[in-house]
DNA sequence: CTTAGTTTGTTCAATCAACGGACAAAGATT
DNA sequence: AATCTTTGTCCGTTGATTGAACAAACTAAG
């Protein structure tokens, strides 16, 4: 029911606010912490203090000032770490990453989803957690949860994929085979939607840094949306929200992989893209080429001036510039951040999509939406995971337990 | 920067978690209060005292259980009120409602803005203000504050109207305006987006009662949009979201007054459905004509079954769904709210936006978003803005200062 | 080198909110 | 009349924040 708060949950707010404004702004000495918050330096000694024993900052350098006694500057331990997975068609790719912000460690490993299915792919990336996360209690490091991003419909509070129909799963739950998988790990395990995870990356150390409105586009075989509103991931009442590259904007449009027509994918995703540039069954077309050789190819005939090729980026930026326009209608976002091919193609789709935006949005007179190119464009869904559990960890320090204080550390 | 919590906040907490459990639950005693917020008995005791001091409760009936000593129920008192109301471009409404959810009081005029000027019609709206808030007080009311609403783009935060295209205003400061024309009042006046409005009265007291998520559209002569999302409504960066009239949805669309091209409003909105069922200069088209008698007059022909009006209307329906269906699609809402004509001619409409969606929305074989007439077709904007006043009592009940206690309530 | 001034961080008593237990009040049941 | 049940208050305890005092550590000026 009501949620009622009691002095438990008032300190483990104020754990909270320390920590997060260490994270935020940086290492610093305990009176300038109470300044900054507005609390007591009473208060900070004590706070530091608890947040010290569970490991979660540590004594960093002797800092003078001009006159006084010096600040013993208290800073973020980098022992506590978030891990972050990806589940992309053909691959998975995985990020430790520590309080700091900074990055541990990165895997990659290529599969074939549609060769394994649901169940072998469920195993291997469990050994792949498990052995991630053996690896990092090694170094000393304390992983405090895992994030998993998969494209399509996910209900994120059940763990459980409802519709995939990239990967061709269905009614998945993955955060419960995983569970089974490894044994009931200590550490939670997450389930998003990529294009929420890669969203929640781009705002925590990406292109969008503190904007507390944004939206992500992952730009791909279709386009997924990932919506953060006042800082936090638009879900809807069942967790389905943010399904833009299913918005009708093509009356006359063909026909879309969800059976319906004139979805906005079919007019911007990397299909529409190749039809515009290629013939059916020319090389660049074929479905066994690498995408990144695609893309490669795709700019070196931009740069060699093409028409065909030029003709089509633009008509692509404009279909981008099209769906976005409607977007930044209805959400008046700070940063559009481009995801996957968008991002890499980036500079080529930009006078494009800019263009739409200026003639469709009703406020571009008033406030103008800055328009990015993911600083991760194929990574940031993993890296959004573990930025999930590491905000689980800053919103209550106290989940990490008592006890990982003086462990040592460095190896 | 971060907030951070004292006593002084955690006391201001569980008040407001005590008044607004009993707006919600109904009247009850301290023991059920006490049990169903998990708090302490003796905390519920004092902080119902201090609520009481405050005016914001008192004692109701004596409630006998099965055995045990009787309950002293406690309920809201409705001395508390909020006035909100609502500019139209021919008509001013206002409400005054109370804690307890009854609607004290309701005005209505009808004004020219043209002939006016917002000069005039914020003096008329001044004095309008002034002579309720005195009445309430003569009434023994406490008027906590006043929500107003207006059709364009609203900087909330700043009291201002940036662009009213309806009205004819723009860079209007209305809050400011109006804090002077009375003085400095005591209570404070907030400025909001009509269509904002008018979700949060819905969900307060309408026909989406409880919904975290949902979609209020004005159908009037251009569509407003007042998204609600996880209780609160949707800003953007700048307060300029929902602006959902704006999407360019018909690529090949006619000329909108904004001056862009396929704007949603142009194939849903009024002068949309006119030119449907009617020729250009036919009585029923005429500007000067009611609009209420030309609803009346348009549902008239429907029940006669004349085909043009039963064609029109099912077009303009699916222009309707159309637009819906991409809201659906970006936000999974619970509701999906029709205000203004799309209201009144709901049933006519339905049929056509129904189809529209269950065709378009991605998640619809999970989830259905239930599509409901607004409960205040008109007028739920003013409604909207008594219910700002009374959530931010309900926020934080140490607005209304103690000394409201045993003033009399009653006259 | 000494002294005054500044800033940091800890200690300690005070304050305040919530809590648990005890208890009186008020009624139903036997 | 005795017992049981429930309500609401009282009171001492717990725990978090706070303000003031103070020692520590350093700079700047004389």
């Amino acid at each position: 029911m009501d949620v009622v708060v009691d002095q438990i949950s008032l300190r483990r707010y104020n754990l909270s606010a320390v920590l997060r404004h260490l994270c935020g702004a940086g290492p610093r000495s305990r009176a300038r912490i109470a300044t900054d918050l507005g609390l007591n330096k009473a208060t900070v000694s004590s706070l530091v203090a608890e947040l010290g024993e569970r490991g979660l900052v540590l004594a960093g350098d002797v800092e003078r000032g001009q006159v006084g006694r010096p600040g013993q500057v208290v800073e973020v331990d980098g022992r506590v770490c978030g891990l972050g997975l990806q589940l992309g068609v053909d691959h998975v790719a995985a990020y430790v990453l520590d309080l700091r912000g900074e990055m541990v460690s990165s895997h990659h490993r290529r599969l074939d989803i549609q060769d394994l299915g649901p169940a072998g792919t469920l195993a291997m990336l469990a050994e792949l957690i498990g052995s991630i996360v053996g690896g990092a209690a090694q170094d000393g490091r304390h992983i405090a949860g895992v994030g998993v991003g998969v494209p399509g419909l996910v209900e994120s509070a059940a763990g459980s994929l409802r519709i995939g129909a990239n990967l061709g799963w269905r009614d998945t739950r993955v955060v419960d085979e995983l569970v089974t998988l490894l044994g009931n790990p200590e550490y939670p395990i997450h389930l998003d939607n990529d294009a929420n995870l890669a969203a929640i990356a781009e705002r925590a150390t990406g292109c969008a840094v503190g904007a507390g409105n944004l939206i992500y586009l992952t730009g791909d075989v279709g386009i997924g949306g990932g919506v953060i509103v006042d800082g936090r991931v638009l879900r809807g009442a069942d967790g389905f929200a943010g399904e833009v590259g299913h918005m009708t904007l093509a009356g006359d449009g063909r026909l879309c992989g969800c059976g319906r027509k004139g979805c906005w994918e079919t007019v911007a995703g990397m299909p529409a893209l190749l039809r515009e540039i290629a013939d059916p069954g020319s090389p660049i077309a074929d479905p066994a080429m690498e995408l990144q050789e695609r893309l490669a190819e795709i700019r070196r005939r931009a740069e060699l001036g093409d028409a065909r090729t030029l003709r089509g980026l633009d008509a692509i930026g404009t279909g981008i510039g099209l769906g976005a326009s409607v977007l930044v209608n209805i959400f008046n976002p700070q940063v559009l951040v481009l995801g996957g091919f968008f991002s890499v193609l980036g500079d080529l789709l930009m006078p494009a999509i800019q263009g739409q935006l200026s003639g469709q949005v009703v406020s571009e007179s008033l406030s103008q939406c800055r328009v990015e190119r993911s600083a991760f464009p194929f990574t940031a869904a993993a890296r959004g995971g573990a930025h999930v559990v590491l905000e689980s960890v800053l919103a209550d320090p106290t989940r990490v337990p008592p006890g990982l204080a003086r462990a040592g550390g460095s190896r």
